[in-house]
DNA sequence: AAAGACAGCAACCGCTCTCGA
DNA sequence: ATCGAGAGCGGTTGCTGTCTT
């Protein structure tokens, strides 16, 4: 952590410009912007928040303060292993977009998430990669850059993104239809990889996936859910609003094909069921197909 | 008990993107 | 089309507390 400090003590400076302040914030100083933003709504810019709150401070530094420590729908405290997994799992597929990874995180800020990553998560897939790529002959087996963590991270959890789409394509809500090409132009592509069903293959069902949601107006609102030992563990995500131009009768009769089962747990199947049939009605997954092509995956071990 | 190493994390930096003039 | 300001993002820094020797 920083001390506070003056940004410039040059005498030119100070005359034209008022002093901003750096380093950490003082209570006085969270308190003049928790006490702003609470009565105006958080409108304007934050330059202007700065100014009209009495901080010296650039708005830039108000922004982070704001969003990473006072906003008052953050979580505080540690992480939780369901959270934990769920970096891991994101991570995984989105690399070191922090931000929306914390979108899928309610409370936690992208900042946070990156500091567990680097602080926690690293080093224990750090310590998983050496004692799994101990054999590895890849002249990049040690290569430390960051640039290739992200996609060391995939290997050690055995996931990429072409295998990753491989994989969705094997799934029976895109695959179904009998003209795939409409999933493929429409949905597969309208939503991108942010919004793209997560699962995860690891010794016990959590599965985090995105939940299409069709309205009357062709709206599909995607909503991500995870499932932890057969108990629904809620939207962890945004629910994000993708407009597209199928009807809901088009999806209707195109998802009226897919029939799913999981047949490897009733409780999950049962709590999968409930879930498509109360948000969605879409139909069933059949865990299984989804699975097919999971075989290839590493099994992942998460009790680092 | 002291010193060095390490971990955690708040905050800054610099870059890119977006949007309005 | 261009430019500038503001916002957002990922990478990095550096301070503090804790652990280890």
């Amino acid at each position: 952590m920083r001390k506070p400090e003056i940004r410039s003590t040059k005498k030119s400076d100070v005359v034209n410009k008022k002093k901003l302040r750096k380093g950490l914030w003082s209570p006085e100083e969270d308190e003049k912007l928790v006490n702003y933003m609470v009565r105006n709504n958080g409108q304007g810019c934050w330059s202007d928040v700065a100014r009209n709150a009495g901080l010296e401070r650039c708005g830039k530094s108000c922004r982070l303060r704001w969003i990473n420590y006072l906003r008052p729908d953050l979580k505080r405290g540690a992480f939780s292993n369901q959270e934990e997994e769920l970096i891991i799992h994101l991570h995984s597929l989105l690399g070191n977009r922090w931000s929306q990874i914390a979108a899928r995180l309610p409370g936690r800020t992208d900042n946070e998430i990156k500091n567990f990553w680097n602080s926690t998560i690293k080093k224990r897939l750090k310590s998983m990669s050496s004692t799994t790529t101990t054999t590895s002959t890849s002249p990049n087996a040690s290569d430390e850059s960051s640039s290739l963590e992200s996609n060391k991270d995939l290997n050690i959890l055995g996931f990429s993104h072409a295998n990753y789409n491989n994989y969705m394509m094997d799934m029976p809500i895109f695959a179904s239809s009998s003209s795939p090409s409409m999933f493929e132009n429409t949905i597969f592509n309208t939503m991108n990889i942010d919004t793209l069903p997560m699962l995860q293959h690891s010794g016990y069902l959590n599965t985090a996936f995105t939940v299409p949601c069709f309205s009357q107006s062709g709206e599909v609102d995607i909503r991500d859910s995870y499932i932890e030992n057969g108990g629904i563990q809620g939207d962890v995500c945004k629910r994000e609003t993708i407009s597209i131009d199928y009807t809901f009768d088009d999806m209707n009769s195109i998802l009226s094909n897919c029939n799913i089962i999981d047949s490897n747990n009733d409780n999950k199947n049962g709590v999968a069921e409930n879930l498509f049939q109360e948000q969605l009605n879409l139909g069933e997954w059949d865990f299984e197909e989804l699975m097919k092509d999971v075989s290839s995956f590493t099994s992942l071990d998460y009790s680092f």
